[in-house]
DNA sequence: TATGGATGGAACGATAACGTATCGACGATA
DNA sequence: TATCGTCGATACGTTATCGTTCCATCCATA
């Protein structure tokens, strides 16, 4: 069940209770995001967040002490929505695959213009560089998977540089859609994944 | 009445001339980076831009007709320090003289900040979307000499995939350094210019 | 030396958002 | 049914920045 939200939430209710609706806290998680995508982080309004979300200001002050916590708890929120790749067979066709799938998310409107936000942010505060580290962890994992599997199957050498692949796999990816604003296409995407792997299958320690 | 908006303005001057100081002008570009870099383009005030260019507000407003205007004026001041790459005498070796190069620009603390939120800028406004695309193009003229130089000395075909070949040279490095924080070692852009090679020499228009 | 435009600085009224406080209404619990 | 915390809404004083205007001063030219 829905625990209570509240950030003192540990207190007894002697009786009588009221319960912080989590319908109404995601909502206004959700239209933080819509103000952040709209306005730039910096320029988050809390009034207009509070509007949005056809709610009182004080129902954000309840439930957060600072911007800053509103933000982080949100984020949090957001880095649930993760699943793993499942898996296809072979190594450049699981890359294919998480390919269209971090397309599907980079074309959200919201998330394309949220995630360089987050790369700002993160270089000037700590606290962002922290949820900024939440978020990448969780992707990296799936690439993590995809190389195990490459590797148990023999297209990898156990001995490949994984840090370097890690980061491989996302990258031109990530400099197309949201540096240059591209959505590539399918074919693309295949050609993509196929230098990918010939990256990949040449990026053994060699030393 | 018909006003001298240009920085250097090299107009007939009636008589006893005072031009608008070109020193003055840089320090206020300086100023707007700083400002931009620490607090976000959507929290840039123009008040502290003055005051840290030590100026008055009104030197700003003498040169620009907008925010809008000053940023793009300063953007594009800052988009022509680019240097191209000199010919090495191999593909790989070209790469990485061209990662370490990249490396030493995102390494500034204020580029590491300030190129992610234009890049979320530019999915917010047309402008700045104009703005992002002119310092892209800069950035892909230089890989493309690369490309052109391996293609004649045969270690590339002529067929490879010159969009996805501009776009693999700077993605993981960009990835690393700006979306997870990261200074990679010389070892480490080694390994990365081998991997990019052969993805290179893997993309070809096979089709 | 005289001229005239640029300069730093200050003040202006207008917005906008801040964080807090208070209100009656609502509804879940006891 | 009585209770009591959350709800939307509104108002408050404060602070920051906006874009504009004015002014005394500076300084490169003519």
């Amino acid at each position: 069940m829905e625990r209570n939200r509240s950030v003192e939430g540990a207190r007894k209710k002697p009786s009588g209770a009221a319960v912080k609706s989590a319908k109404l806290t995601t909502a206004l998680y959700r239209a933080f995001f819509e103000e952040w995508a709209e306005r730039g982080f910096a320029a988050v309004s809390l009034e207009r967040v509070a509007a949005k979300a056809g709610a009182g200001k004080a129902a954000i002050y309840r439930r957060f002490s600072s911007r800053q916590e509103f933000a982080a708890a949100a984020v949090t929120e957001l880095g649930l929505t993760i699943a793993m790749p499942e898996d296809t067979g072979s190594l450049e066709a699981d890359v294919l695959a998480f390919l269209i799938r971090l397309r599907a998310v980079l074309r959200h409107p919201l998330i394309r213009r949220i995630l360089p936000d987050l790369h700002a942010e993160a270089a000037r505060s700590p606290e962002m560089r922290i949820l900024n580290t939440r978020v990448a962890e969780a992707r990296r994992a799936q690439a993590q998977v995809i190389l195990e599997r490459a590797i148990k199957r023999g297209e990898l050498d156990a001995a490949v540089d994984r840090d370097l692949a890690l980061d491989l796999l996302p990258a031109a990816l990530y400099w197309r859609m949201v540096v240059l604003g591209i959505s590539p296409t399918r074919d693309q995407l295949a050609a993509e994944a196929a230098a990918i792997v010939a990256a990949l299958q040449a990026s053994m320690r060699t030393s």
